[in-house]
DNA sequence: TGCATTGTAAAGCGATCGTTTTACATTAGT
DNA sequence: ACTAATGTAAAACGATCGCTTTACAATGCA
């Protein structure tokens, strides 16, 4: 594993974990196994370091939705959970912990959370064999809402959206 | 208006707008138009002051969610983003950026949300005749999604919410 | 053999962090 | 008029921030 790869995989965690701006660069050095000198050749800065963190992010979750069923949708979200856990969204985090000042961060909120955007209403275009956009702005919503409540609630709640969003779908089919 | 009114105010609209961490406490002086002498002696300290700040919050929020049915609850939070705007849950935000390693505001959080479960539990039974902890948890979840996912689509998540939930309604009735 | 390249360890940069202190002004109640 | 309370302005506390620098070791390719 190169250097890079491993400076971005501690990263993540830890700011994931205990937040950005609570995530020292001593921390991270100390995480991912190198001086800070190798460390800001790899990261540049911290805030870049953050947005690299976040685009391999998005690459790694939106690759899990690559479905055809709005049903598989949630499924996916109970396989990242499980393996990733309940801390909500790390792309709404980072933007809020930085109120949108940082612009390489927000970028990378942005292009993640319009790329999620277009593909919920794609799965439910697919799923549905017709566009509905009022539907897919509901799916969305479940989405964002389980990953969100599962914070305090458990996982149990993308059950409960999976479930909700079963309901919704079959109204609108017929 | 008391210098602790007046502090509380202006460090819950910082601590909002620009992150716990990223608020120092210089901005929180200047903003409070007090010196750091006077605002130590009625904040105690930083975290002290966020679960206040966090406390206060919840008062002025469970107060709006004092109704007897589900789509009042969604014209209660329609309400809300349009006077507090749409920056996601503070709640959320502030035990993310701590980490949950302060237990002050771990504590003001928890209390929030636990209260905030019940009461959708009650507004459902009200509603619905009878207790649903299922449908319950899908409209938790609904409510939950609408505030995250407002934050990047705009305050109409709140009314695809509030339309998904009469939905769930209209089917737990028959 | 020689010379980049890539790494480490550690000191240090100025700035800012949350918090406390010193010294002094204003006001209200006995 | 005396006192206690409550405020201000500003300096200073040690610690830590993100980041850079200096000095040096190991490696791989010519």
């Amino acid at each position: 594993m190169d250097m890079t790869s491993k400076l971005t995989a501690a990263a993540e965690r830890l700011f994931d974990r205990h937040g950005y701006m609570a995530t020292g660069m001593d921390r991270l050095t100390e995480a991912a196994g190198m001086s800070s000198r190798t460390l800001y050749k790899h990261a540049g800065s911290k805030a870049a370091l953050m947005a690299r963190v976040l685009t391999e992010r998005d690459r790694r979750f939106m690759a899990r939705l690559e479905v055809r069923t709005v049903d598989a949708l949630f499924a996916a979200l109970e396989d990242w959970v499980r393996v990733e856990g309940c801390r909500g969204c790390l792309f709404l985090r980072s933007r809020a912990e930085t109120g949108g000042d940082t612009p390489e961060i927000a970028e990378a909120v942005a292009a993640h959370k319009e790329a999620f955007h277009r593909r919920v209403g794609e799965v439910v275009a697919t799923d549905l064999g017709r566009e509905d956009p009022a539907l897919a702005e509901q799916v969305l919503v479940l989405f964002e809402g389980a990953t969100h409540a599962a914070v305090y609630r458990g996982a149990q709640t993308v059950s409960a959206a999976r479930a909700a969003a079963a309901i919704l779908l079959e109204r609108a089919r017929s």
